[in-house]
DNA sequence: ATGAAAGCGCTAACAT
DNA sequence: ATGTTAGCGCTTTCAT
């Protein structure tokens, strides 16, 4: 690979000379110029990222950690983000922590020690507190946790699944089963909270049995079977996206009249869900303004880091479309 | 941000010694080991890698360049490569080209500056040749065009295709549409051979307007609605993920019986098909493999540039399920 | 308007 | 067994 020396020399100047044509530091006469780019075109120099990246201190790249991009959710996290970063002149280092929380320390090490300019973070579990003493910015997305020091971009998810439950009982639903993966997540915790909270406004009782935790396992479909034949619900609602799969694997089953005898209302929302018939009702959240704007908290921070924390909660959307019936 | 010097103050010892203390280079007392360690500790160094690839000259860095991180079957690969890059010590960069090749023009020379020591790369198109004078060691994967200059891993399209029209022929299926996105991609011109192929071994005429391209938006729904309507097929092919996707909505446009009217084949197989009700019988692609033994090809070329480009075509296994039904 | 040279933080060759 | 130093490729200050 051709170095900027190997360009000067070519072109019959000095190496600040090709530094400043390729860059636009400060005037370059025009003869220069050209035998410079006709240099670089010659030997196909690409500057070095890396020793440039030295020398200014900073890398122009954010790091983003989702904790599975086989997720579509975390996937369509990742084009808004970085279709985001792009506009802005950011490249971003894309880890994928596969929900282990070592692995995701490691991670964040490594894309520390790339010297990113700022990392945008999905953690996996709530403990966020190694992020704080990172001396990076950094922006919590989605599970916001309960950090105070960090900026935070989340979701108002008891207020969604408070709605969503809403709309269920509007619909005359009166044994509403939710689906969770794991309570070890705030998120899930918070939707949890918001279902409770609708069943509290609407005087009906909340049976904690109801909330049937199916763990983090995309096949482990029995915890909803038994829950849906021991409390008889006439709806579910689903809290993620993977638990759309589990309702379904459990309705069909059981051999339920979907959505006549057994109503689904998901949470996420997804391409492929349409797939499924009835089309999936669901609450949708905003990943396109969750990713700019977390891009933007990010590059405030950068840019300046002294001022205060930001947290803010983006409202969700509830797509109705099929597969709630009427109780 | 601490550098090596802080570290080497703190400890009262030199730069060499801490560096060699941090990797092993060459033997440091306990004493002063533990000096440096603790140092480390307090200061929460963290080595600069930026510094450390520009020394080093190489940055224990691989580029993937995949033209869609949405969709499942580039995620896929993407888990792959990854796994089987952190197993020998490499991280990877990860690039999505949303099927623009001006982008992914870009995003590959943003990875050739970044000074990554190899590319992976699933080219929007078949025009690889500008990757074949990067400088760089590279490996076609999945959409490995007619480059006899790179490495190549990818699976036998037209065997695989084959073998699933002639399931479908098995099944007493005559009438098979095959869908499409687009000629423009070698891969699909081979699973239209395949298929051709297959016909052929039959003693059937191949009839091209059977083939429906339906474009490479997921919404392009209404040519496969006119085929079935004009052409009233008893199967359907779909030549990829969407195309299953368009397919499904086609069906169910037309209220056809599913699968007792027609029958859906699929290629590619992904977590969220199970949504679909009878599951999706499909051709299943070696993601694990294609993407490990992209990996492998990748680190053999980055150790050794002096052997003959090689080219691996792995096969397809069909997933036999429930969406064909017996004609 | 351009060149020479210092230095970013690290590793490795050279010294002792 | 450890310290000193050159130099990776670039940007930028200083000099002319």
């Amino acid at each position: 690979m051709p170095t900027i020396k190997d360009v000067a020399k070519l072109a019959g100047v000095s190496i600040a000379t090709v530094s400043n044509t390729l860059n636009g530091g400060r005037y370059v006469s025009p003869p220069l110029r050209s035998a410079v780019l006709s240099a670089v075109r010659s030997l196909g120099y690409v500057p070095n990222g890396v020793a440039r990246s030295l020398r200014r201190r900073h890398t122009q790249t954010l790091g983003f950690l989702v904790p599975d991009i086989t997720n579509p959710f975390f996937s369509g996290l990742v084009k808004a983000v970085e279709r985001a970063a792009r506009k802005q002149g950011y490249q971003v280092l894309l880890s994928s922590s596969e929900e282990n929380p070592e692995l995701e320390f490691d991670l964040t090490l490594a894309l520390a020690s790339r010297q990113v300019d700022g990392l945008i973070a999905v953690p996996t579990g709530d403990s966020t507190e190694y992020l704080e003493h990172l001396g990076l910015p950094v922006v919590l997305l989605d599970r916001i946790g309960r950090s105070e020091s960090l900026d935070r971009i989340g979701v108002n998810n008891a207020q969604a699944a408070q709605t969503g439950t809403e709309y269920l009982l509007a619909q005359g639903h009166r044994r509403i089963l939710l689906l969770v993966s794991t309570l070890e997540l705030a998120n899930i915790r918070e939707r949890v909270e918001g279902y409770r909270r609708a069943l509290e406004a609407a005087h009906l009782p909340y049976h904690p049995e109801w909330v049937v935790a199916c763990g983090r396992e995309a096949n482990s479909v029995e915890a909803a079977i038994t829950a849906i034949q021991t409390h008889r619900p006439t709806a579910l609602f689903a809290a993620t996206n993977r638990l759309s799969l589990i309702a379904v694997r459990a309705i069909r089953h059981l051999r339920l009249a979907f959505p006549e005898e057994i109503s689904l209302l998901g949470f996420d929302d997804f391409e492929w869900s349409t797939l499924l018939e009835p089309y999936l009702t669901t609450v949708v959240q905003p990943l396109e303004a969750m990713g700019s704007t977390a891009l933007e908290l990010l590059l405030a921070r950068i840019k300046d880091n002294d001022h205060p924390p930001q947290t803010l909660l983006l409202p969700c959307e509830l797509a109705v479309r099929q597969s709630v019936a009427r109780a």
